[in-house]
DNA sequence: CTGAAAGCGCTAACAA
DNA sequence: TTGTTAGCGCTTTCAG
């Protein structure tokens, strides 16, 4: 029914071998009988099985790919970095949200394990010991995209998320804010909590303001709960908020100006992302780039080296961040 | 080095067909030597290869998905749905972007085909006759997402493409506009040439409205051409608006108040995609909901039954749609 | 209920 | 430059 390689091998007068060769371009073959080999395979319509091809070589040019959730834009863009670039390298993807459960993801590893791919991409906002130790049992290259693991046993690509949230509360002091607000993703991520939340209120120190519990409010990252924390922040009537990212600030923007305010002057807001929304929101907003794509890409990149077995120079990976100035905040140029 | 189905059966005294049986749940098997080869499993910490079992068994328990673009997030909505239910009936998903480039997608069909993928699930504006040559040629089951073969020779779930953008103009008729725009994404894509302009047309038509060519603006889906496309209607000054998605819409919308519009006091909208950003915008937009999140589960739910030579009642699915009315329309209850 | 044995379609030494 | 020959790790008859 399927033509195998035999097939093809007999037609042609050669050995199921040389058959293999032209198939993967391999130069010992004269250009004569690579020839007519090429004209079997598109006479008889072989397509080599790839399944096949993985049992005998143990390669099967493919990588897993886990990450919370494919519909958020943020996991979308990290995930179009990391097929372009696999692309650019001949793997293929496989794609699975994880919803960042723990069990879930635990799970995952274990499939994609047991489907032989090359290598791995993990997100998720809490690399816990068990998926630590997990992953160092595995053989499989691993890479950790956007996650962080502090041990330092896993490679991973990041930002440097406390300078960055450091910058931005910094711009609000600066611009003579005493009463900010930060408007927090989950705090059971590793990044919003001991990061973000820790250049928030040691820039605070830094300038001698106090720290307020009560303006910290955690949301779960979505326009929703920016709107409602704005409500939740009522009676503080902060000046100025520091918000985890787009989607959120346009919440934040909508129910401040529900109530009156007038964003830069009477309330100034730095988002975190710099996605499109940051754009589309009104006023423009201005946001701490958290280059997405790129971590994708530059993760993916990084697991090929793995997977050849190049030599690594680096194993923890800081992109650079920067802030882009919009019309949420008052700039002074 | 790695543990195979053989080192258990080893181990627990068992021939590898015992092995086989535990692992895949064959009840043909005395509990107590049940028991024992799953201890010698946990001890040894044996993992299937997926790949072995895919060569002798035939079947991959993935399945491919190509769409154009995944950090659209329309797509994304797409590949969540897709997803979801896949999990559910134990599936794996090897996601690939095709730009809508049909060689991109020709290769790729080629490629899933070859990594002998159980079933593909597959999205695009145009479903080339190259690419429903390929299609019907290979025995894998197909299903079309939200693309359109009008052979019908593919199976496919999709809504009334039609009727909605029918429904939408009618009810900018009914609001009184006789000079409505349609701010159309590319005309290359079936859906926008051959079902919503048509709709567009005979609703004017339907009310002895002229169609006048200008008023229609071909654009490429994005929030910037959503702007540019009230710039380039300027001078015929529309009074209403239909537009193909929401990103554009809030393109639109900015763009006309920009312009020292008011909405809907002095222009209508009504979008089409009714996705989370038509809640985000200022004034909300009236949509029409696409089912995106539907269409990949029901898709993918049609190919499981493939996949399990189920009988199909139904090979071309037609969703519903619904018309969400906010506030980027008079609504008169 | 269990085992033996024949592949699945291909790659990769090793020979020639 | 080409062919021979083992496997890769598992499923699946077929016997018993």
């Amino acid at each position: 029914m399927t033509v195998t390689i035999y097939d093809v091998a007999r037609e042609a007068n050669v050995s199921m071998a040389t058959v293999s060769r032209v198939v993967n371009g391999n130069q010992n073959v004269k250009p004569a009988t690579r020839k007519k080999v090429l004209k079997v395979i598109e006479e008889l319509g072989y397509r080599p099985n790839a399944v096949a091809r993985g049992l005998a070589s143990k390669k099967t040019t493919t990588v897993g790919v886990i990450i919370p959730d494919i519909s958020n834009s943020m996991y979308a863009e990290l995930a179009r970095g990391i097929e372009d670039i696999a692309t650019m390298y001949r793997y293929n993807i496989i794609l699975s949200n994880s919803d960042q459960n723990q069990n879930k993801e635990l799970q995952l590893l274990e499939t994609m394990l047991g489907k032989q791919v090359d290598g791995i991409v993990f997100m998720s906002g809490v690399i816990t010991p068990e998926l630590l130790h997990e992953m160092e049992r595995s053989s499989t290259p691993i890479v950790l995209a956007g996650s962080i693991d502090e041990s330092a046993a896993i490679a991973s690509v990041n930002i440097d998320y406390y300078g960055a949230a450091y910058e931005a509360v910094k711009k609000l002091i600066d611009n003579g804010h005493k009463k900010i607000a930060f408007v927090s993703g989950p705090l059971t991520s590793k990044v919003n909590k001991d990061y973000k939340l820790k250049a928030y209120r040691q820039a605070l120190l830094d300038a001698d303001i106090e720290f307020e519990e009560q303006l910290v409010v955690e949301c779960n990252n979505s326009y929703e709960e920016g709107m409602e924390a704005v409500e939740t922040l009522k009676a503080l009537d902060p000046t100025a908020y520091f918000v985890s990212n787009d989607e959120m600030s346009i919440g934040v923007i909508h129910q401040l100006e529900a109530n009156g305010k007038r964003i830069p002057e009477d309330v100034e807001i730095v988002s975190y992302e710099n996605s499109k929304l940051a754009r589309m929101a009104r006023p423009m907003l201005t946001s701490i780039a958290f280059p997405l794509y790129d971590i994708g890409a530059v993760s993916m990149r990084l697991l090929t080296k793995y997977m050849n077995k190049e030599e690594i120079e680096e194993k923890q990976v800081i992109l650079p961040y920067r802030i882009e100035e919009r019309q949420s905040t008052k700039n002074n140029d």
